[in-house]
DNA sequence: TTGCTCCTCACGTCACGTGAGGTGGC
DNA sequence: TTGCTCCTCACGTCACGTGAGGTGGC
């Protein structure tokens, strides 16, 4: 069915392999991060490398990167001929580009123990019997952990946050103001 | 030290707390994800939870949360009374966005492999001696691996993309446009 | 011919960045 | 008083989203 077309794909054949959109497939595109023949209608007509070059840029994007970032890896060969000076190039940006990348999925790693953790805390809340509008605080549960015990994002989003939920304050009692 | 101003934060404190920008902690306050109390010449005085809330924010920031969801998240606990349904709201939400880390974890560590194998492979070009202006590719190459072998990034920024390279071919030959 | 896909404007949005010009506070 | 920090506009930017109105192609 590809071969009908010589081997090229549609806009819809590089959105369905990739996940993205086709407003994201064009904006590349008009960026030059991809590239495109058109139809005598004016269609796009991508090779079939440009799938998976689109793979590639949307995992570097999900990783944070940048687009300018992205255009500059990919650019190193097109830029130079590759030689020795081009290797060391591309050698030190993905160098750089690995130690982020490691940074991210550890605090990614945290993140996902810590609401694991959370998703745990709240296992004992399943059996409260507490119902909306009783003026009951989770800090005056019994069955919770003790509020240290808890999880940082539990905390975060749950317990520890009387001053937030409270009506306001009297200022006068915080000398804030004059 | 932060005892003078009754435990209070400034702005610089909150950005040297979580490596942030000044832009970043005043967009986050006037969206109502951070709180602060405001002295008489009208400077910011954040409560200390503040940071951490602040942090919590950041890391689900780098996970890719948008601000609506984590606003969502952390309004839970405002919203309603904590209860046994607000506790099922909120277990669901961590329980979809765990899956979402999750995911973003695999991807992460999948290109993170790729990248370090990019980097085990350039280590072969650096005794090249091909110097630049030499019409040589890398495709010439006696002594990389072979294109399958080698990893997905490197085969999308160097190997294998003679075509973006090449000269612009002929249009004729392509029977674009008329 | 019908239905689906594709096209290009053009304006909108999210999460901030970047000065400009002025003021607070130890 | 000096130096650093802070303030509020207000416009810019990045990476797209979202219609509007019209056309391609099996």
């Amino acid at each position: 069915m590809a071969s009908k077309r010589g081997g090229l794909l549609t806009l819809k054949e590089m959105t369905e392999g990739s996940g993205c959109t086709p407003r994201t497939v064009r904006y590349y595109e008009r960026e030059g991060l991809l590239q495109a023949a058109r139809s005598s209608g004016g269609h796009r007509q991508f090779p079939p490398g440009e799938l998976d070059r689109l793979n590639f840029i949307l995992a570097l994007r999900e990783a944070g990167w940048s687009l300018e970032e992205i255009t500059a890896l990919l650019a190193v060969r097109e830029q130079t001929r590759p030689d020795h000076h081009a290797c060391r190039q591309l050698e030190s940006m993905v160098s750089g580009h690995i130690a982020q990348l490691e940074h991210k999925i550890g605090l990614l790693n945290r993140l996902r123990d810590d609401l694991q953790a959370t998703r745990q805390a709240l296992a004992v809340c399943d059996g409260c019997t507490e119902t909306p509008g009783k003026a009951i605080t989770c800090e005056a549960c019994t069955r919770l952990p003790a509020l240290d015990a808890l999880p940082q994002g539990f905390r975060n989003s749950w317990r520890g946050v009387e001053a937030r939920a409270a009506p306001p304050r009297p200022r006068s009692l915080h000398v804030v103001g004059r």
